[in-house]
DNA sequence: GCAGGGTATGTGGTATACCACACGTCATGA
DNA sequence: TCATGACGTGTGGTATACCACATACCCTGC
């Protein structure tokens, strides 16, 4: 017996348990800062940040030990918790392995993605196809970001999309420092927009091999001009 | 000042913190449990499991935690610890994100992969070639992970490594389930000789395409035949 | 008979206390 | 002067106690 007028009540989820909303701000905290800056080893005391929370070690803890799994941090048995410092070789792994992802699901996506998905894409970048990437750079690479998202959820697999997330947060690093190499981002459009056509076209191999191709390029261009780290 | 004659050591490194041996029993107890058989979930009480390895829940609660985190078993807040059931759809798209990994772990191989450990990858089969598979089908199961295994290392990218390992993990309730059907094992050796043969002669591209079909003709065949899940 | 709520009980979540090991410091003695 | 050992201190590791919520059961009143 629904009364007349129901009160609209959203369902209010919280992040809930207290150790995940710990994770969040851990993980914001460490992403903040940046680690190959100097050259001391950024540390993560369990009772300080408890304190500092307002919480106890357990939860805290438990935060930790996530962060661990995902490789953000790395823990020496009775000695401390630190913020990972990647090394190069790492990184480009890192890239790798995210180039094998993402082509993969380039792949599923000439298969299941819908033509609308596809549209979006380009409507992504549509703003920037005048050559004004330069004036914009900082909003470009937010939308580079998306449009990588995208792809990656074309594919319309959790097992990858949910790996592939895992690494993504590794190589938010590296974006702050390749920022602003205006003729990396031109050229990156541009392989967008190839991309984009070999979806259009439904063309698999094609799709793949470009998206891998592209993650690739950047692996490469660390592996060659990025000196900031080791 | 070392002795004239030194004493030899191994460093005994047992496995260490408790959470870990934990961990490893875990694990073991999980894989070994058929989730498939029954309707019933198997449920893991973390006092109960305390009581039993004579230890504390806290241990045994990172252990479930990392446990968690590869998703082998399922929390639910205030309810329960389960041992996960993977849909097929997870599965397939499991075996989906491996043959993405392995593919590039392959063509990583051909660029850095030496002439000796791709020669190794031929002697793992030879004992096969007389057509015994079928006869001795369990032993080729066993060699016949060891060969896509090898595929990852010679990549030689641990990132690569890492991700593969805990997918693999994941596939081993397949292998109980897929094992003994013997036209697939006989396909599947033509297929390994392939790919060796392309590793072999360092052709990048065969030797990824090769190994992504492979993989995925596993994920084709799990849709269409499996359906002792779901 | 049955809808509703009270309540017992079991679970994971959290707080807290204590332990064992690693490392730095410093006293000791050759 | 410098090995060497004792020892203090701080860290993560573990054990334990308590809490809040979810559930199932039963009891009540209609």
């Amino acid at each position: 017996m629904p009364p007349a007028a129901a009160i609209e009540l959203r369902p209010l989820e919280e992040p809930y348990a207290l150790k995940d909303r710990i994770y969040r701000e851990l993980r914001a905290a460490i992403l903040e800062v940046d680690v190959y800056a100097g050259r001391g080893a950024h540390r993560l005391d369990e009772r300080q940040l408890a304190g500092q929370l307002g919480v106890s070690r357990t939860p805290v803890r438990e935060a930790l030990l996530r962060l661990e799994h995902e490789g953000l941090v790395v823990s020496l048995p009775r000695r401390g918790t630190f913020v990972a410092r990647k090394s190069k070789r790492e990184i480009i792994e890192t890239i790798t392995a995210w180039a094998a992802l993402e082509s993969m699901a380039a792949r599923l996506a000439t298969q299941h993605g819908s033509d609308v998905e596809i549209l979006r894409l380009r409507e992504m970048f549509a703003e920037f196809a005048g050559g004004e990437v330069q004036a914009r750079i900082d909003e470009y690479s937010e939308r580079n970001l998306s449009f990588h998202q995208a792809i990656l959820r074309m594919g319309n697999s959790r097992v990858l999309d949910r790996l592939a997330h895992n690494l993504l947060i590794h190589m938010r690093s590296i974006r702050r420092h390749t920022i602003g190499e205006r003729d990396r981002a031109e050229r990156s459009i541009i392989d967008h927009m190839h991309i984009i056509e070999a979806l259009e076209a439904r063309d698999t191999e094609r799709a793949e091999g470009l998206v891998r191709q592209h993650s690739l390029a950047l692996a490469a261009h660390v592996e060659e001009h990025v000196d900031w780290l080791d």
